[in-house]
DNA sequence: TTGTAGGCGTTATCAC
DNA sequence: GTGATAACGCCTACAA
């Protein structure tokens, strides 16, 4: 609050221009029926002054800060960074400020976010949970306006951003299958798990095979709880090591995608000239990799600018009690080398749903 | 600030209680001479009624918001999202939240963010400007504790934490010289700028080429404005373009070096039996690349954790005037495939200064 | 079109 | 030990 003493204060300025504070606040706030005169005045003392409005006062009068919370797992996985830049710039537009927390990925943190002080602080709050599900949907009834992302908590009490994954995970794998890979590993799946991300995007995985009368093996699955190029680079050793016979790989998100390829170049396997690996976010990285990554490019920007959207009109008419959505970005396959091999132009597939 | 009707007040929780507002207010804060009974009472009425402090009217009477600022050019760049993780957990651990902005490093928003309106929602600023110079030291006299971040400014009026610029760059560079490299090329220079991270790495790779007895080349250094991986990647093909012979890169950041591994892969230029490469930063990305990159490791988290601590030092007396300190941080070489080949096993040298 | 009064929820001061 | 009471700086009624 830089309360540095002798900041100015409306009164100040009001003595200066030899108005009511009223009126200084009411030229601040953009009144109309003000007499230009008087509206110079005020002005000139705003600037004589070097006035600025003490945020916080403004904020408990009007209880409203201008503030929204984002709460993402880690800002050092690049999908989230890349998220929060994201949602900061499209807060930005509509003029309100993002405040980010870290969860960490676990779950009492989680939980806190929802009821912590810092909730106080802001207008509402964009959340992105790992940890919790459905069974924690009473946490989530929060007298707050909320949006949540991603796939943990459908049908909850709050409105929902959500990748495409069965559909997304279907076309990945279809990309795949045109180029002729018929044994496809995936990693990232979380065994006994019938919700979340992993969940969703092995059942688009599964459904692709059907479709292509290709029977599913257990052994393709690669297991890995974290979704980090560490897990990435093990869940690839530990599937080559099985000596199950693999000409591809589905990374459930780039990360584990990028550790695999890491692996893969580790043991000099040819990619894609023995197995192709795709992955999912799209993120920056993925296009400086050797080789290049393809990859599922969720639509970042678009989960943005709607969550935001929605958690601002939640704020903007708190009465209303319109029904909570639910909203589906768009996706799009992303060809790279990793895919394509060495010629590969960069093509992005848009693919319809 | 989610100011749902009927939040819970502190009178409420004192008439629940039977004891004035000021005891309640006494309770939260810790103060010492309660009666134990008292105590309990207004606890018990707390926990009933699920009363939390209104953040936003005890920052007005406080004159403090326990928020400090982050200024970062853009979280999209991996250096920039874990610096503001790190600083972030420091924060926590300290008990205060962290307010990120993007500068997108445009000068105008990086004089803005000095004098903007967020400043009167925090109690001070961790700043790391890419644009602002010695010219603009002016803009730099803030009346809010501040600690700047980088090599833009020296001798502000500010504390300020800066990486072991040149020693880190003579190290990086004789770290190439002892694999028996001689022609190194360096990648992201600014020229004709005599501030900043740029100009001090380069220093310091021409005093370790001095050092060894090899005369400068001006062709072997690769101007790189942004220091972005796809800067890196187009200096670099520019440089292998050029005819000049080189058998090492030193990219003056972990991105731009990423870059030229992209390059030279797309070139089929192999790393590091032809050219080895050597980046700066130690992001978390430059262990998983293919080869994986030799970098130079900042110290991101003692600067995270310095920062931190000296505006807070200042946050929490005002008063005292301090002469403005200047630390800089601990470096380490970590030597990988891009420097030792393949069998390398990562290695990470502390370098005395 | 402008001014006055009052309160947002807390903490600080100072009696009691 | 505890309780009135007055700020903190602004905005909303309402009055003028």
């Amino acid at each position: 609050m830089s309360r540095r003493t002798g900041a100015v204060t409306m009164h100040e300025v009001a003595a200066r221009a030899g108005v009511s504070i009223k009126t200084v606040s009411n030229v601040l706030n953009g009144y109309q029926y003000i007499r230009p005169a008087t509206k110079e005045k005020v002005e000139a003392a705003i600037a004589d002054l070097g006035y600025q409005v003490n945020i916080t006062a403004r904020n408990l009068r009007r209880g409203r800060s201008g503030l929204i919370g984002l709460a993402v797992p880690e800002l050092s996985l690049p999908y989230f960074a890349e998220l929060a830049d994201s949602v900061i710039r499209a807060a930005e537009a509509r003029g309100v400020t993002v405040l980010i927390e870290q969860t960490g990925s676990v779950r009492e943190r989680e939980l806190e976010v929802l009821t912590g002080q810092r909730r106080h602080l802001t207008d509402g709050l964009i959340f992105s949970p790992l940890e919790l599900g459905p069974a924690d949907v009473d946490a989530l009834k929060v007298e707050y306006p909320m949006v949540l992302l991603g796939e943990r908590i459908f049908g909850g009490p709050a409105d929902h951003v959500t990748m495409s994954n069965v559909d997304g995970a279907r076309a990945a794998v279809q990309h795949l299958l045109d180029q002729g890979r018929r044994r496809i590993a995936v990693i990232g799946a979380h065994e006994g798990e019938t919700i979340g991300s992993a969940a969703l995007r092995v059942q688009g995985y599964r459904e692709a095979l059907d479709a292509a009368g290709i029977p599913f093996d257990p052994a393709l699955v690669g297991e890995a709880g974290l979704w980090h190029r560490a897990t990435g680079a093990e869940t690839m050793h530990r599937l080559l090591d099985s000596g199950v016979e693999i000409d591809a790989v589905f990374g459930l998100n780039d990360a584990l995608a990028l550790g695999a390829l890491h692996a893969l170049h580790a043991r000099r396997v040819d990619v894609p000239g023995r197995i192709a690996v795709i992955g999912w976010d799209d993120i920056e990285e993925t296009a400086y990799s050797s080789p290049t990554l393809s990859t599922v490019s969720p639509g970042r920007e678009q989960i943005a600018r709607t969550a935001v959207d929605l958690l601002l009109a939640r704020i903007d008419d708190p009465e209303v009690d319109r029904p909570f959505e639910r909203v589906v970005a768009d996706f799009t396959i992303v060809g790279r080398e990793s895919t394509l091999g060495d010629a590969a132009p960069e093509v992005a597939v848009p693919v319809a749903r």
